[in-house]
DNA sequence: ACCTGAACACCGTTCAAGT
DNA sequence: ACCTGAACACCGTTCAAGT
């Protein structure tokens, strides 16, 4: 981590003493968790830290702990702010438009804040707040494409998987520390190909370059990948209608 | 992150001075990554640092930046170390089958340093070593199936997106803290589901809780998924059958 | 070329004490 | 109940200096 300018650690002198309970600015979960989103919004899932956090909303880190008892707290209920609304609401169409909503939602609700990908995929902490009527309807759509018992089970898996696979990798973030020179190491050793190790690759290789996964140093947030995310939709969906009827 | 036993910052007394260039225990990338690697999977990502690393090697933390650069680097070195041999050798076989092979060797691989999943679904540094070979290879299989142009661009996508997300998830780290708190919390939770509001999950409950994604409290390096990926691999696979027809 | 030794600017977390 | 103020034990990274 590169050094940040030097700020000190207490609140601002402008506001000394407490605000009143009442008071539009009081310490809330709430206004801790909006004001965490804005915040991992500039600095990413990496840079972001309390401190930071406690410095924009003029308080000490201390205060941040009352409300939220540790980081991971802290970064569990962002997570949950941000997917609070993917589970679709109407429920009487096909399960195959009404999963390819879900993902749709998903996605879309990750694109508002990017860089909370990084803390879904790879963290097992959508704890405290289990969303159970979601799951219920993963549970029944998929009860409605035909599965049963064991097998709902385990299609329920893939659906979440699903659902986070694709869209974690599109955003996950690229290392910020030289973006410029790394970009440029990249191209360089893309255009380094062997044309007649890797035809295909080769023939390929203008449209995939900073377009499709492996090959690009860019992340969804600059570079969406929207076409392959359909395909990937499709597939997924093509494939339950498949395993549905065995 | 809870306090660690204090342990001193220089190298032990033992060995002063520095090995001799040709010595085995002479500092290289290849050790580096090695112990790095070690660390990792008794310290989790999370808790993952460089200065450990340093001190289990016995050197200055700075003796590693002068061969890897940057902790990211670092990492990245070790991930490559750990998907080194994911690509499948054999390809004459039907194109589903090498998929399902690649797929599988994936999760091993994962499964040998299960804490790495953590680095790689969420991480663009794929960086400095991209696997042509394996590239073309996917293409390749993908051009057997039938997809062409633009189309196997997007499938390719499609299959990396595919390889990564259910493995990153199903290993996904749990928060170590309260690790038996936390559990207790979960059950207790998951045993408070409403059951005329969700009658299908109600049904399930006991068959999901610690074995489906969102209701488990354990990853899947205590408990494997094993099934759950199967079908999320035949899934995937039935769906490419399907769109490469179109 | 490779490493030491020390410094710099940060962290997350805890805790007594204030109001 | 909610927050201050300060401390504790760490970090990643840099850099002059040694060999």
């Amino acid at each position: 981590m590169p050094a940040k300018t030097n700020v000190s650690t207490e609140p601002s002198k402008q506001r000394r003493g407490r605000k009143p309970t009442g008071s539009p600015d009081a310490l809330t979960k709430q206004r801790i968790v909006a004001a965490g989103l804005t915040l991992l919004d500039v600095q990413g899932a990496h840079g972001f830290s309390v401190r930071d956090l406690a410095r924009a909303l003029d308080v000490y880190p201390a205060s941040i702990y009352w409300h939220m008892g540790s980081r991971n707290g802290l970064l569990a209920a962002m997570v949950a702010a941000v997917l609070a609304d993917v589970a679709p609401i109407e429920t009487h169409t096909r399960w195959q438009d009404w999963l390819r909503d879900l993902f749709g939602r998903y996605r879309a609700a990750i694109r508002c804040h990017p860089q909370a990908a990084a803390l879904i995929g790879a963290q097992l902490v959508s704890n405290a707040s289990i969303d159970f009527d979601l799951i219920e309807a993963i549970l029944r759509t998929l009860s409605d494409a035909g599965f049963r018992d064991a097998r709902l089970r385990e299609a329920f898996s893939v659906v979440m998987a699903a659902q986070v696979g694709f869209v974690t990798t599109e955003f996950a973030p690229a290392p910020e520390e030289h973006a410029e020179q790394w970009s440029a190491d990249m191209q360089g050793l893309i255009h380094s190909v062997d044309a007649t190790r890797c035809p295909i690759l080769a023939a390929n290789l203008d449209q995939m370059t900073n377009q499709s996964f492996a090959l690009r140093w860019e992340n969804g947030r600059t570079a969406p990948m929207d076409t392959a995310f359909r395909l990937y939709v499709d597939t997924v969906i093509a494939g339950l209608e498949v395993l549905a009827r065995q």
